[in-house]
RNA sequence: GGGUGUAUAGCUCAGCGGGAGAGCACUACCUUGACAUGGUAGGGGUCACAGGUUCAAUCCCUGUUACACCCA
């Protein structure tokens, strides 16, 4: 039995086994689209959710990736043509600052003074250096991605795809320019999402002001949690039905420090309950009196700079402030002048900046690019209400539904440097063109894929030559182009302008002669180009191979946090650019929680880090753990204790496999189970076959039940395998029937082998580690376990055997049990007398002798007709097991041991019978249910009386 | 304010129309030749509260309370 291979280490180092392991799967090309798969396999493919370049893991992302590598290794090992694309998204914003910051920690330039194309240099650099974190992060949690086929969202492929939508859309009028209210960041002067904003509830207060009405003494009151936002007001609106108000409708308000005349109107947007009745509008900066204003045809009056400074519209002592000075002087003015009349203390939402949390988001008037999501949603929704898509839980397709349904335009441009830069080139307006006195309509527009295109569109446009300017479109010198050439146009229009011009210019002819042109200069929001991840991995627009072979993709697991940014967007992109739903499944998984159940943040300083798990306790502790924890529907509160836990299950399997290799449990070539003849060995392979198949139909086979599979592996392995069949095993394995011996043998190493198999999508590393371990002696691995076959053990649960063990293991607990409440010495070894034994009791005592002796601690084991008097008695099928502990054991403490055990039955007997004794339920309940409490009480009425006949023995 | 979800053992959580479960923690015993990151046995729950439906409710329905999240 002594073999001449090194021994299992005595215990398992993760960290050491990790690196060692990723690497070697690495080298083998086990990640790679398409290892393993078996001739015409069908395909099985899963795109990341980009992280952002920036990231770093967090427990987040740790949950969700061990869900796509559970999935992509079950798949891989069933045998399908699988690809996981990794990969990042370029995360505009977050990547700008963080090289901004460094610039200035580094007193370097800042970003315009260096300038753009140096300053995206720089941008490149960073992202070389810092960009690959939370990738390599992954792989610590042995994430087995095709690292080769890593994508960047402004990769040059992912960049033409964005670029080719972009033009699409537009040419569809789906992307449109407009003038509008949009969320803008006054700190990093862009306009956000208005997914990108938190509303926050934060103690304000209501201010009441009395605007005074022209050529009356009448005064008006309105209500604002804003009144720095007054000098930019241009009507007050009161309900039409109103009848406080009714007489001043039309009536003009002089407007306090400001000094216009702006009217009274009638919309129903005020809320007589609401205040006094009446309410300022403010169209620039509030998105109801946008609305409002723009029923009423009044023109917004913008009042804030892009930093939110007040600009040149207010009177010029305010000029300059900055919006929170300036709310104090306007209200120390307004005081001062009468005006401000009550202060109201109110909970207010202010919208911050989601992402810091401390920047205060002000609606902005500007200039930007929208989609006409409202147009996209309609064929998404129809792919979710028709089946086409599912969402698992089922619960998140009514959020889905309603976020679609009242979906608002997507505002897409970011004024910002990092990103893909708008395909779209601007240039005055010929004097022939519709729009050309239109001021609302902006300037011309070329949308292509490229300047080339661009300059061909401008050509046929303009048919003069263009100049195309880079300096920026507020820079002096194109300004002054854009005007000369604008100015030019228009006095051309008039004829007796046109002749005065020519008089004083003599070069008033050749002034537009040149058009210029220039490009925008904003990015994309980063989602926009994340919308198309799922093709645009894939080679997209390009026709590739890959993107026949795996598109659609089958499952996007994501967290509930992103179905908005991302999950409908990638399926209004998807729909509309490849005809057909990026994947099947959307399965959402939990947020990961703290243990009092809130979301982690930095800033509550309450963060789980995967890596300090990985670190401590291993990645497939960790792993498993998230696994055990990822219960449909609910959000997971995560525990340290419970990592601990599954760290000592690693732990168990580590030591199950040394025990085998101290026993020569050893594969075997042409080994079946089917041919086992010993009960134990029948019963723990017919186990493993059933614990396969529950693993594989609940993680597997579209439940995504991944805390039932994890379950099942687990209790099957400690509960069964370890626990039951390795103790049983060995008294086998050390006795003297030399064929028994072999099959056990044989048959734990079998058992081992579907177990690191099972375990594997969840507990890659150490599974990985013992397949190559156990794969020293015996015939030789073939493959590596990653790309090995899933067991199939179909045929091989065998009732019988079932039953017997069964019957073994209550024998055994019930022995111990006893033992234990007679307080026998746990070295102490007894007797057992078996009476009124069949011949199956007989048979099966027999076979297990040897178990049953070492596991109940016995001493001999005779059989008999009669119990003696004064013993502890035992009842497990036909047959009463007595332990004559007569002297030893404590007949009070045996006594009321039986005493309480048909207590407990007659319980359930008086429980069954009130219910068999129910004419209605007898009439309604179904036939089988009332068939089995029949057969429970006639169960309990028996075990109870032979319980009550032992009481009697006792003296 | 509108919506969604959750309330089950001390803790973290499964389950779910007919017999209350797991892990951790706890108690007692055990250095038994894989494993003390272990073994064996055990204690512990009016399944949030109040109604209703049903032969039968921890489970379905309604309401209440508490907490969490989303939207305005």
């Amino acid at each position: 039995m002594l073999l001449d291979v090194p021994m299992l280490e005595k215990t398992y180092e993760p960290a050491a086994v990790e690196t060692r392991i990723y690497e070697a799967w690495q080298q083998a090309g086990a990640f790679r689209a398409g290892a393993g798969a078996r001739p015409g396999a069908k395909p099985y493919a899963i795109v990341i959710p980009p992280p952002n370049v920036t990231g770093s893991l967090h427990i987040g992302h740790a949950l969700n990736n061990t869900i796509q590598d559970i999935l992509i290794r079950f798949e891989r090992m069933r045998g399908r043509d699988v690809l996981w694309q990794p990969g990042t998204d370029h995360a505009g914003i977050a990547t700008q600052m963080i090289v901004e910051r460094q610039l200035a920690e580094r007193q370097q330039p800042g970003r315009r003074d260096m300038g753009r194309e140096k300053f995206l240099e720089r941008v490149w650099e960073w992202k070389a250096e810092s960009g690959g974190t939370i990738l390599n992060q992954l792989k610590r949690l042995g994430a087995s991605a095709d690292w080769s086929r890593e994508r960047f969202t402004m990769d040059e492929g992912l960049s033409r795809a964005v670029r080719k939508v972009f033009v699409s859309l537009y040419e569809k009028g789906l992307i449109y320019r407009a003038k509008r209210l949009v969320n803008w960041h006054p700190g990093l002067e862009t306009a956000i999402s208005d997914l990108e904003v938190e509303n926050i509830e934060t103690a304000g207060k209501m201010w009441h002001l009395r605007y005074p009405i022209e050529g009356s003494d009448e005064t008006i009151t309105v209500a604002t949690t804003r009144p720095e936002t007054m000098l930019g007001d241009v009507a007050v609106a009161v309900h039409p039905d109103d009848e406080r108000y009714r007489h001043l409708i039309g009536q003009q308000v002089i407007l306090p420090i400001v000094g216009r005349r702006i009217p009274i109107i009638a919309d129903e947007y005020a809320d007589p309950e609401l205040g006094s009745g009446a309410v300022k509008i403010t169209p620039a900066h509030d998105f109801n009196d946008f609305e409002v204003g723009a029923r009423h045809g009044l023109k917004p009056i913008n009042i804030f700079t892009t930093t939110a400074r007040l600009n040149n519209s207010v009177p010029v002592a305010y000029r300059g402030l900055d919006r929170f000075e300036a709310r104090e002087k306007v209200l120390a003015e307004l005081e001062a002048i009468g005006v401000l009349v009550w202060i109201e203390d109110k909970k207010i939402m202010v919208p911050y900046d989601e992402k810091s949390k401390q920047i205060v988001i002000e609606p902005f008037l500007t200039d930007q690019w929208f989609v006409n999501a409202e147009v996209l949603a309609q064929p998404a929704l129809a792919s979710v209400r028709e089946g086409r898509t599912r969402f698992v839980p089922k619960a998140y397709e009514n959020t889905y539904f309603a976020w679609m349904e009242n979906i608002k335009p997507w505002c897409i441009s970011r004024q910002l440097w990092w990103g893909h830069q708008i395909p779209a080139w601007y240039g005055p307006r010929l004097n022939t063109d519709p729009d050309f006195n239109n001021g609302a309509a902006g300037p011309k527009c070329f949308v292509a894929d490229n300047e080339e295109e661009a300059l061909a569109q401008a050509m046929a446009y303009y048919g003069r030559k263009i100049e195309v300017y880079s300096g920026g479109l507020n820079s002096i010198d194109y300004v002054k182009a854009y005007n000369a050439f604008d100015t030019t146009q228009r006095d051309r229009l008039n004829a007796q302008t046109w002749a005065i011009r020519k008089q004083k210019d003599p070069f008033a002819g050749i002034a537009d002669a040149k058009v210029p042109l220039h490009r925008d200069e904003d990015v994309l929001d980063t989602w926009f180009s994340s919308a198309l991840w799922p093709f645009s991995t894939l080679g997209w627009p390009e026709q590739t191979p890959e993107l026949k072979r795996y598109y659609p993709t089958d499952v996007l697991v994501t967290g509930f946090d992103i179905i908005f940014f991302w999950v409908a967007r990638m399926m209004m992109m998807g729909l509309e650019f490849t005809g057909t739903e990026p994947f099947h499944t959307v399965y959402m998984h939990a947020l990961v929680r703290d243990e009092k159940g809130q979301k982690m943040s930095k800033t509550k300083g309450n963060v789980i880090d995967p890596l300090r798990l990985i670190d401590e306790y291993g990645a497939d502790a960790t792993r498993f753990t998230l696994a055990a924890m990822a219960a449909q529907g609910r959000d997971m509160r995560l525990a340290l204790g419970r990592v601990e836990g599954y760290r000592n299950f690693v732990t168990k399997l580590w030591n199950a496999a040394r025990f085998l290799e101290m026993n020569g449990c050893i594969r075997l070539t042409g080994f079946s189970p089917h041919n086992n003849r010993l009960a134990v060995n029948r019963w723990i392979v017919g186990a493993t076959a059933r614990a396969v198949t529950e693993i594989e139909t609940k993680a597997a086979l579209g439940e995504y039940k991944f805390n039932e599979a994890a379950n099942a592996a687990y209790d099957f392995v400690w509960g069964s395998y370890c626990d039951w069949y390795l103790e049983l095993a060995k008294p086998i394995l050390t006795g003297e029937d030399a064929s028994a011996r072999a099959e056990t043998q044989a048959t734990a190493a079998y058992v081992l082998d579907q177990i690191l198999k099972l375990l594997h999508p969840f507990m890659p590393f150490v599974t990985e580690e013992l397949w190559a371990e156990t794969g020293k002696v015996g015939p030789r691995r073939e493959r590596m376990l990653i790309l090995s076959e899933w067991p199939n053990l179909r045929g091989l649960h065998d009732e019988d055997a079932e039953a017997e063990l069964d019957w073994l293991v209550a024998l055994v607990s019930g022995i111990r049990s006893v033992r234990q409440e007679m307080n026998v010495p746990a070295g102490a070894k007894v007797r057992l007398l078996v009476v009124g034994a069949g011949e199956l009791t007989g048979t099966r005592v027999e076979a297990h002798l040897s178990a049953l002796t070492r596991l109940a601690r016995l001493d001999s084991v005779d059989y008999g007709d009669d119990a003696p008097r004064d013993s502890a008695q035992l009842i497990i099928g036909e047959a009463l097991f007595v332990l004559p502990l007569a002297g030893v054991i404590d007949l009070d403490a045996e006594r009321a041991r039986l005493t309480r055990d048909v207590a407990k039955l007659d319980d359930e007997i008086d429980k069954i019978d009130r219910k068999l004794g129910n004419a209605q339920f007898v009439a309604k309940a179904p036939e089988e249910v009332i068939e089995e409490q029949r057969q429970r009480r006639a169960e309990a009425v028996d075990r109870r009386n032979r319980i009550a006949e032992a009481l009697a023995r006792l003296s």
